[in-house]
DNA sequence: ATTATGAATTCGAGATTTACGAATGATCAC
DNA sequence: GTGATCATTCGTAAATCTCGAATTCATAAT
């Protein structure tokens, strides 16, 4: 007789899994290690197979047991979603959120847009991550995340349901080192010619924007590189490595935390902010919510 | 003391909700009615709210049920598809296949590449969904699909890790019903002018390339309409709606089945066959299987 | 209207599972 | 070697799961 499988048992082996350890695990499930222990050697007498491998006096994963891991992260993520969304009492809604940023999307803009969430103790438990907008949706749709902010829109094709908030825009100025800047200040914008400048990734819209400006007045530039993550581009450009563009909208906090000098306003050259937002109704509120702050202080610089 | 949740009683909700009914999910966990009635109880006395509403001698889920059911499909369908390729013994592999098809690709075609599979025993339990492209990769992105086969590739902006398997492809001919197979049977290609054509969905690939060809020839036709799904195509061109377009591969199926006659041949024009497969390695076995057979039978008319 | 049938449920008792304390090994740091 | 940390084994107590019998209720059959 072939028995079903206890999911309590592959629970534990989750928390197991993320911990590391029988005893952490244990002291976060409120259970005593023999317990848990006891557990999930049934789960493995069940499965036929050992999930983890006794080493020295820990446990390590065996090829299965990542495997099962990885399929537990994906049932247990929307498991949290589940409980998370409903059972939440009802005036007091939810009080957790999995923001994906991408790269491009300056930091400190990103935390104007939190912070009134969080100060109005709408949110208790912020989870943020980084990486490309693609990888970010990819989590999205699989329940790790709740919010996706990105510099582009989506093209209608993507396979599965999400909304997409245009959140506002910021022009874009350049940057500089003192060095730079003094080179460069008199004469701006056709003094860019005399100087390398640090680029966003190719084909990125900001890049395109850029190149089109730079075509329109004439100016041909040195691209001292092309970097995709906005905050290692800031710190190449703090090192002198060239001037570098960023939304005027966080003038204040660039120049202050890379000690560079803003060098002057690229017309008509925006960056876009956009906020994905899953096809699940209920944590509507806060979606909402965030939106609407971040479109308020949205209203940069045109 | 907030306790935690019993995954198996979630599982036995879920079977609930699927079956409609306890008396039949009880059948079907191999338990008694009182057990499941007990446990599913147990369950929403921890939630705090009814899973179903009692109504008549039957059940009905709730909003909050059909909701819980819903992230419980997700979580399930992960499990079962864990289960599926990690429990099957090793040398009898996976028995079972869930395809979702693009409703643009004739159906005779995807039962001669599944042949193979199922002739061979490979493969007991085959499950096919009809849908859009981007529906069916999103179902595949969630577990609910093992292979997704569709006539166009995919943009490289896919949030999620999809592989791409070229499968073949066919030159299409137009097809007409007797009547007006003998309209333009003569002069053909000129010929179509005199005729209403049924082409595909606006800017499918396959409706892309045939106006490339009738531009070229300096035909102008009659487009009677554009209907996504083949096999109404299919059947609106058996009624003499006009021509329709389809790939020679079928051309025997598509002749008997809607009392059709071939027409003719256009030139350079080929409806390609993609199957996309997920970022799961144990699968494999069977994915490589399948795209080998319908590769090798791919081999058509150029 | 009365009787059956099928469904969910309640109750109580027994079987099973789960959980813990105590004790045992095994390993690591010092 | 000593002490600390971790997983595990064993035996037992508590919680739970499960089932049979009986109950309730709504529908179906007569």
């Amino acid at each position: 007789m072939i028995t079903n499988i206890n999911y309590n048992h592959l629970y534990y082996f989750w928390q197991v899994a993320k911990h590391g350890s029988i005893a952490s695990a244990s002291k976060s499930l409120f259970l005593t290690p023999q317990t848990v222990s006891a557990q999930i050697s049934a789960l493995e007498d069940r499965l036929g197979k050992p999930l983890f491998a006794r080493e020295g006096r820990g446990l390590k994963l065996t090829e299965f047991g990542k495997l099962t891991q990885h399929y537990a992260d994906d049932m247990f993520a929307i498991a949290e979603e589940w409980l998370e969304t409903t059972q939440s009492d009802t005036h007091n809604q939810v009080r957790s959120l999995k923001v994906g940023i991408s790269d491009a999307i300056p930091k400190s803009l990103v935390s104007k847009w939190l912070a009134p969430l969080i100060d109005n103790e709408r949110i208790t438990n912020l989870h943020c991550i980084d990486g490309q907008q693609a990888e970010l949706l990819a989590q999205m749709a699989t329940h790790k995340l709740d919010l996706v902010l990105a510099d582009k829109p989506l093209d209608s094709s993507t396979p599965f349901k999400v909304f997409c908030h245009e959140l506002g825009r910021s022009q874009l100025g350049f940057f500089a080192t003192q060095e730079l800047y003094d080179l460069v200040v008199t004469g701006y914008p056709h003094s860019l010619a005399q100087c390398p400048v640090i680029l966003p990734a190719k084909n990125s819209p900001m890049t395109n924007a850029l190149h089109y400006w730079l075509n329109e007045l004439n100016i041909e530039m040195t691209v001292a590189g092309h970097v995709d993550d906005s905050a290692l581009m800031h710190a190449l450009g703090q090192q002198g490595f060239g001037l570098f563009p960023a939304p005027i909208a966080v003038k204040a906090e660039i120049e202050q935390r890379y000690d560079v000098h803003f060098v002057g306003p690229i017309d008509n050259v925006y960056q876009n902010y956009y906020a994905f937002t899953p096809d699940r109704l209920i944590k509507d509120a806060i979606y909402s919510e965030f939106v609407r702050y971040a479109q308020k202080s949205g209203e940069l610089p045109a």
